[in-house]
DNA sequence: GATGAATGAGAGTTCATTCAT
DNA sequence: CATGAATGAACTCTCATTCAT
């Protein structure tokens, strides 16, 4: 009689930690025994959920993305006004908090990865487009409202989509040039500017 | 005799060929064996002029951020209007010709690569110091001459630069979102909104 | 209320599921989890009925060697005549129907395997000298009979159970210069050598 | 400067110790590691010469009937007559001294892997091949001097190398019914049946 | 300067076996 | 009786690195 919950608890396990080896160590020196080891289980058991590490890592990518839109799911409805509603959602990209951080460590990874992976390129392209089509709808949305200006809502999504990617690899990267305080300036700088009657 | 060029040009053919292996498979996938063979060498000469696989990488890394600028010394100098010269400018990173390509290939390896490695950290700072230095630049006398909005130039040139390298890393990902043509597209929107003027 | 026959017909379902896998695999290959799965079970049940994979194949042989004296039991009572009887009785170690073929793949395997293992090579010796008993017996009863040669039947026995196993190991291995009409043809050819009279 | 004698001895080295291992402990059970300690050398350096475990033992397999070929070659030249040739010829593939049966067990092996291996069954045909051919050449010289019976000389080949087959591999197993002794009388007694005026 | 044979540490993967349910 | 999740020992294979030539 098995429980219908341990396989369920034991692959979510098993995905936490890689995505915090990935994260700490990186794809490239993630060991299946680091993995079994964070998640308290033994080599042999993660082979028994995944059948190689690169069903592991593609499993893991995916349910580092689940996450992630899980995290901002409310915060969505949490304002009524489109500006507001943008700057948090802008705001919830900055890789300030360590739970965010990790996020934009294993998205790295597989950015990289997916350069010679066309299955991991598509989980990018899903990604992306959901990414975009939030962007774009708040856009469009303070558009509507005669917040912003009006521009078209994919392009700005997909300017600020790039600039948020570009910074936070920048922050990532401890850069003193590029610090989280700033990131926030640049983008808040930039969330300015859309705003119809703002000077800049 | 040897000639005291043939270590040099050693070298060359070494980093070069790292590059293009890098660009190909991945630094993960990288084999100092490949590196050798698409050399016309040894691996065991590839230890010759590097001690380590790490060396070697970084020695690429280095190379490959020397070429970048010196593929576009000339082009700064070719427009006297800064409206062109920024327009050049950022054309020039567009992930277009395989040698930009290939480039950028390099340059998202470096990324993940200096997420776990403070040296290689330290580079990234230095190149995108020198990025941003000449982007700013480049605002900075558009601003002058009364061309372009008076916003913080450092402001505008990271903003610039982190959506390049977000694109980019889209383009290079094959996302059908994301094309050349796409990206060609926004960055043209968004330097017509810093010229001074523009109706967006 | 488990009746008594349960275990012994699981028992039989997971001894002829490992002949099958054995046949198809081969020793080596052979994993648990294939005869369970043939067997319609879990690995966890086979082991419950054997202790160890080395049990379950001794069984294995075992089984097979007893399912080969039944198929043959009835034949020897059939035919009146000694040379008849010879006849069928070398004539059902053809190769030729799969049950037969699926029997000597297990007996191949049961050979290598008892190279290095002194238990298997004493089931071996059983098993061949019952074969050699029946096969002499026949030999005797026709030169009683005044049908066959007058030479030692033990040795006749011997050399028509040594050409049978090689031969049939040829026809097993696919050859195309000893097909199963190849072999049949030479057994033809050798048992009417034996005959009182024969020209050859 | 490689000398070129030095990899070819390595390999020489390697497929005699993957030999000896087989024979002693059976494919199934051989390991890497045990051919390299043989061989005096690393695991790694195994792989070096032979990429995979399977091209080694393929290897290693051809080796062996190379290897027993060479043995034999001389044997053929050295009798006239074309029964003590086949004498000597048969009497060359009882499993008496040590090299003999080892080769044996590594021929042994080879069957059972082949059954499940449609390359090792083509190579079994070219050795199985062009040992008919050289029993069934003698038979002919036999025939053509009056000394052995009139039948098809591939027949008797393909019988008595079927025999020795099957003999040789319950004198392996070390039957108590069937020893070198026993295995050496019914040879006898079976090339005596083929000379022309024998009684038996 | 250059080579490539040799090494051996290290990682992924397999699978018989165990045991809680 | 039966299950299958979990284990971990064992093995193949990879590849950076070394060094004799």
């Amino acid at each position: 009689m098995p429980r219908p919950s341990v396989e369920a608890e034991r692959r979510e396990q098993i995905l936490s930690a890689a995505c915090e080896v990935v994260s700490e160590l990186g794809f490239k020196s993630l060991r299946i025994a680091d993995v079994a080891r964070r998640a308290g289980t033994s080599s042999g058991t993660v082979h028994y959920y995944f059948d190689t590490k690169t069903a592991l890592m593609r499993a893991a990518f995916e349910w580092n993305f689940a996450r992630s839109l899980d995290r901002r799911r409310d915060l969505l409805q949490e304002h009524a006004d489109p500006r507001q509603r943008l700057r948090a959602f802008v705001d919830s990209y900055l890789p300030g908090d360590p739970e965010t951080v990790r996020a934009w460590h294993v998205w790295a990874e597989l950015w990289v990865e997916a350069l010679h992976d066309r299955d991991l390129q598509e989980l990018n392209e899903q990604v992306y487009g959901e990414w975009r089509r939030l962007m774009a709808s708040i856009v469009r949305d303070g558009q509507d409202a005669g917040l912003f200006r009006d521009e078209d809502p994919v392009v700005v999504a997909n300017a600020l989509i790039g600039m948020i990617d570009g910074l936070a690899l920048q922050v990532l990267l401890g850069s003193r040039s590029m610090t989280l305080e700033r990131m926030r300036a640049v983008c808040e700088q930039v969330l300015s500017s859309l705003t119809v009657g703002s000077s800049a």
